[in-house]
RNA sequence: GGCCUCGUCGUCUAGUGGCUAGGACACGACCCUUUCAAGGUCGCGAUACGGGUUCGACUCCCGUCGAGGCCA
């Protein structure tokens, strides 16, 4: 039975490569049939908090990565770690070390300067066990390390093959702050075995640390995991993401308006692809297709671009409705509509309740109210324009605001006269003004228009000013199908306030 | 500095001794078209370098260089 886990430490929001390493223990798992399991890594109490551990476990399952059974919190299993100190130190395999943090910073810096490894003297490591005990005493701070015996380590790695390693060269390892408080390596490797993890697939920066936990394993009887390195997501320059590459974490990409099906999508293909050239994947295929062998074993460059090109054939493909209500939030945030019902009046709930079907909402400068239909027509018209949702506000102002504000040169076509410009303005609003209500569509103001357009010899002398006059803007959707949204009745008038701006 | 890992178009990648080195994003051109998108067609563009092994190397071996990670 396959049983993997993701280890993250709370001290930040969830980054996209730490989702990313979620993301590829959660395939693995699903593809085996094996268990999926969340430790949170909260031994550091300074830097872990709360609101983080929060953003990890939302970010998670914003991506649909649900983890199996409960969640295990390091900070709740000190007991099991101090059973195992305890051993190593009665054992005689770790010591107490009193070296103080100046004192080996100071021989660091001095073995580099050498051109040495920097690695621990050993100095404590002689000390009897009454010594240490006195040093104790006399109330003298002190890590526990663990003896490293000096030998080679040779793992296969999943992704990489063959991995060797000299661990007489590191030195003895730091592996717990006190009897009750084990360190990274410690922790680690007494989890997974506690917690029987069949497989550990990391990121590649834990390769050194590997070895260090198979000693550990080693010297407290423990059996040992397959190992996976997966290579780093890097930002631009080629260095490990982080966070002076721009947004990292998942929260942000999903406040910007990225679906959490195109993160997937791209970051499945950003380490792995399936050898064929289907690049559009959904979970269930991805969960199908997946395996370890077809990982790469360099880093990528995360390549926002194509996560935007990504994120638009998503949003093509996602039914109307649906979309629309995910676009509410960012036309409330950007203070162009709020909603009717007090009740929907907060972002989660909008999103959550399948009422927004038949809620209505109020454009914030008119007060006049619109039905979520409505929304949805407005919508649409973006909906193959749209690369973020967090857009949606700056492309559609215009169906929300009264009145427009655009340079009147914007309305001119190519080297129309002031006086041609009149005249289409004055012929549009003739043509649209004798349109009956119930024949205020697209497809018949199309025609209309056209067929006049010819007759000048240049469409765009009319199509160009009412594209114009309605949107206020020099790139936006097709005219007629904005008129048919807006109703004649707006349509009039932001003809009549193009003429005004013409006089 | 030591150790470890990696090295195919600008980017993500396919390729496991014989291919015009394939695809996607981006970019450019054209088509469609009232603008912007979307869509379609075409184009630009890569095996880090040097030695081997071999009839033949992107592919195997060695070295160099470069990049990254860990020790912090």
């Amino acid at each position: 039975m396959v049983k993997v886990r993701f280890a993250p430490a709370p001290t930040g929001f969830l980054h996209i490569g730490a989702a990313r390493t979620a993301f590829f223990n959660y395939l693995f798992a699903k593809k085996n049939k094996g268990d999926f399991i969340l430790r949170i890594e909260d031994t550091d109490r300074e830097r872990s908090k709360p609101e983080y551990e929060k953003d990890i476990l939302e970010s998670l399952s914003w991506l649909g990565l649900k983890w199996d059974k409960k969640i295990y919190r390091q900070s709740e299993r000190s007991k099991i770690y101090a059973k195992y100190i305890k051993q190593l130190l009665d054992k005689n395999l770790a010591y107490h070390c009193f070296c103080a943090e100046e004192e080996l910073k100071a021989q660091r810096q001095e073995q580099l300067s050498r051109g040495e490894a920097p690695k621990y003297s050993g100095k404590c490591a002689v000390l009897s066990k009454k010594e240490a005990e006195k040093l104790k005493n006399e109330g003298k701070n002190s890590i526990i390390r663990f003896r490293a015996p000096s030998k080679k380590i040779i793992f296969q790695d999943l992704i990489r093959g063959k991995v060797e390693f000299d661990t007489g060269l590191m030195g003895d390892i730091a592996i717990a702050k006190s009897e009750k408080t084990p360190l990274y390596n410690l922790a680690a490797a007494i989890d997974d075995s506690e917690m029987k993890i069949t497989h550990v697939i990391r990121g590649e920066d834990h390769i050194s640390n590997t070895p260090k936990q198979i000693l550990i394993q080693q010297a407290l009887g423990f059996s040992q995991p397959k190992y996976a390195h997966i290579a780093l997501i890097l930002g631009m320059d080629k260095s490990k993401l982080s966070k002076r590459h721009g947004a990292v974490s998942i929260s942000e990409y999903k406040k910007q308006g990225y679906l959490s099906e195109a993160l997937i999508n791209f970051m499945a293909l950003l380490g792995w692809n399936p050898g064929t050239e289907k690049e559009i994947f959904s979970m269930e295929e991805l969960i199908k297709e997946f395996s370890l062998k077809k990982m790469t074993k360099s880093g990528a460059i995360f390549n926002i671009e194509k996560l935007d090109w990504m994120n638009g054939y998503y949003i093509r493909k996602t039914p109307i409705e649906k979309l629309t209500k995910m676009c509410i939030p960012y036309l409330m945030e950007n203070g162009l509509i709020e909603a009717v019902d007090k009740i929907l009046n907060s972002k989660s709930k909008i999103l959550n309740k399948s009422k927004v079907l038949n809620s209505k909402f109020q454009i914030k400068e008119s007060g006049e109210t619109i039905t979520f239909e409505k929304m949805c027509d407005i919508v649409r018209l973006f909906q193959e324009r749209l690369k973020k949702l967090s857009e949606i506000g700056e492309l559609t102002d215009f169906f929300f605001k009264e009145e427009l504000k655009y340079d009147k040169e914007l309305l001119r076509w190519k080297n129309m006269t002031d006086e041609e410009l009149k005249n289409s303005l004055e012929k549009l609003e003739k043509i649209i003004s004798e349109i009956k209500e119930k024949d205020f569509k697209k497809e018949i103001l199309e025609k209309l228009l056209m067929s006049e357009g010819d007759r000048a010899g240049d469409r765009g002398k009319l199509f160009w000013p009412l594209r114009v006059a309605l949107s206020g803007k020099k790139a936006s959707p097709g005219p007629c199908e904005i008129a048919e949204v807006l109703g004649k009745r707006k349509t009039l008038e932001k003809i009549k306030w193009a003429r005004e701006l013409m006089k």
